[in-house]
DNA sequence: TTATATAGAATGCTATTGCAACTAATGATT
DNA sequence: AATCATTAGTTGCAATAGCATTCTATATAA
């Protein structure tokens, strides 16, 4: 009574494109409210940790480590130095490098934020046991190198 | 050498928030590539698929099966009637109600959408067992009700 | 019947994100 | 040394997405 594509069509919406777009936007929600009092966006949260566990890095490697547009960098970055929690500093060696450090405020900030983080990983993790979580990291690694390459 | 919210932060950068992140964005990327040719963007074509799926659906009813914002479902809907794609008739029981429909235009686009999702479906896939993917799809169900309640 | 409440949808605003194009600095070639 | 190419970062623009608010139509209460 349908058409072929209809059934193609339930299985396109069924695949995994439309839990990881809803999961992601729920999750950024979830994570700008736990945030919102340190007036950190959810676009910003992932660059401050990155710096906290590697400072001195560049926002070309941030943007390579996270996958993320250089450009979105930039701006991310920019909010987080307005806000007072990182600082820029030119490489001596090569002044088109801008070395990335936390502030004091920033220090202060990423055990709160870790905190919110936590909260959140917890709430999306219940009822998934510790394999089986090991195991959906594995796969979505693999589907995350699938799709960036 | 570290402080102890070093380890945490690594473990929080290395949990699913950040695939599925940079999974979601690569896969908008990949999407809207497939259907420019068809003036249909990353934010539009799951709407169509919806509507394929289910003709003489409102908005409403789009926004709660697909878990996405109410306001972002009247953009969408309004950019996919502006090419054509997509009909809006108000229901005459209740004329709060725009019931929504695929004009000829869109019947005939919707398998040209399906066979370009079906590609990045199977670039994503690579490497992925049926059983892995069915698997994933389970945990992600659960991670997606987890963070949407 | 009129006033209030509720529900679906639309609008204005803001945040996140990426592309194209640009600037500034370094490196390579002649 | 001077020109050209490459690289890190910035800026302008547009698309996606959600919140707060408003609009319109229906339902409920007085």
């Amino acid at each position: 009574m349908e058409a072929d594509w209809t059934d193609e069509t339930k299985g396109a919406v069924e695949s995994h494109g439309k839990y990881i777009s809803a999961i992601y936007r729920h999750m950024q929600i979830l994570i700008a409210a736990e945030l919102a009092p340190y007036r950190i966006g959810s676009g910003q949260y992932i660059f401050l940790m990155a710096i906290a566990g590697q400072e001195k890095i560049t926002q070309k490697a941030l943007s390579e480590d996270l996958l993320i547009d250089k450009t979105t960098t930039a701006k991310a970055i920019a909010k987080l130095e307005a806000e007072g929690y990182v600082r820029r500093e030119a490489d001596p060696a090569d002044n088109r490098y801008q070395l990335l450090y936390l502030t004091e405020a920033g220090r202060a900030v990423v055990p709160k934020v870790q905190e919110g983080l936590n909260r959140v990983k917890s709430i999306a993790r219940r009822g998934i046991s510790d394999e089986e979580y090991a195991f959906m990291l594995v796969l979505l690694k693999k589907v995350l190198r699938n799709v960036s390459e």
